[in-house]
DNA sequence: AATGGCATCGTACGCCGTACGAGTCAAGCG
DNA sequence: CGCTTGACTCGTACGGCGTACGATGCCATT
């Protein structure tokens, strides 16, 4: 019923590659590792697309039979779960706990969130159907730890982060979602304007023409901000 | 190389199915048509969720065979991209131009576009593969003519757009995320506590496990719209 | 030399999207 | 009236997918 977690390996026995004391690696191709298999699983879904990615096709770079995966991994939705959550770890150093700066903090976290997903814009696609992996709930840790000890009142605490967190995931997503499509800028605009009588606003506004997306990332990430300060009572001043 | 819009048949000639002038309709079961196939694809979705769409299990539904649907619909994208734009439609009057309360109008239009797209959890995945149908660009239209017309200076108006945009996206696509998942409360702390000890934080402020959703998505929007009158210069009060 | 578990893989099954072309039927026209 | 034409339906088939199953190789231990 319940979908399995981390799914690296259950069906029958051995909880996963034991060391083999001697001898480790003398194959003339490196043998099949999860490591490995999630590494090219990266890159294919990097070159390849969200489609592009196959177990045939995954165990083919490996050069391995496509079964021989099984061994390593649940099922496909393993090797999704696996890439994605790889791609999502926060490999920065923690913000030191002693800084003044919480809002540069907090807006440094949420731009390499932003900036580790955007590399990899499948990550965008694969994220509303999964559940939270350990990479984004290391994230969320980091985020609320840095918030608590800037002074955000506990009981403003979830909804800050959720704020927060939903105004990124939203970005980021709409983001990669132009990224994705592969629609040009000229199809776009002439679709756009063939169509500007119906939305003349949009139109006038060039909301979706002008491609400063980092700026309006910020700008809209400091009006949140904004908006939280003077609720919590002037913490990220 | 650039994808085609609308899908609803170009790959030949026949623009769409032409009235028959006369005996409309005596078929036993009702003919195949546009809205028929795509009625039946939302609640296919519905019910069986995103992989439970299959082109000869909605053909089966309709009665028909399978090959018979690509004479309305282009392919299988082409199936969800109406689907989608059915789901997203928006039915609501849209506000008065008279009226002196923009942020209730904002707030109602916001709210409305969550709820419908939590009426149906697949479109939150569906929507980060897909470019602008023409269901959203009417929302953005009317956003940013609210906007407009609540006095946001035009400069700003991208930036507010945006931000609200990308907010609402961010908190419905993570809401319906957990609403696709099929792990109930139960396992989900079950898991949650399993790991407390690496996510401290989290854990006592209960991040995940209260759920008042609406609440938290009407507070959040609150500081992002605080957020915005202060810079805009009190607009939205 | 025999054993037993880890790791790999070939084959096969059922399902998928859809290309192709044949079939049906009514409207239009001589 | 017979014929053509075009709108619409669908049966068959193809290549590709995820993966269940069982055979096989390999190595450390006995």
């Amino acid at each position: 019923m319940a979908a399995k977690r981390s799914g690296v390996r259950g069906k029958r026995s051995p909880r996963r590659k034991v060391s083999r004391p001697s001898a480790p690696e003398p194959r003339g191709e490196a043998s099949l590792t999860l490591e490995r298999i999630v590494a090219t699983a990266v890159t294919l879904l990097d070159t390849e697309g969200i489609d592009g990615l196959t177990m045939r096709r995954l165990a083919d770079r490996l050069g391995a039979g496509a079964m021989s995966l099984y061994w390593h991994v649940d099922n496909k939705e393993a090797v999704f779960d696996l890439a994605l959550d790889t791609v999502l770890a926060y490999r920065g150093a923690p913000p030191r706990t002693g800084s003044q700066d919480w809002r540069g903090d907090v807006v440094h976290m949420l731009e390499d969130w932003r900036a580790s997903m955007l590399r990899h814009p499948w990550s965008a696609s694969l994220l509303p159907r999964r559940a939270l992996g350990p990479s984004i709930l290391a994230r969320l840790e980091l985020l609320s730890k840095t918030l608590s000890s800037a002074g955000v009142a506990e009981a403003d605490l979830n909804v800050a982060i959720w704020s927060l967190w939903n105004y990124v995931m939203g970005a980021t997503i709409t983001r990669a979602s132009f990224e994705i499509s592969d629609e040009d800028r000229a199809a776009a605009q002439q679709r756009l304007t063939c169509l500007s009588e119906h939305y003349p606003t949009i139109e006038r506004s060039r909301l979706l023409l002008d491609d400063d997306w980092d700026g309006a990332f910020r700008n809209g990430l400091d009006f949140l901000l904004d908006g939280l300060a003077g609720h919590t009572g002037g913490a990220f001043t």
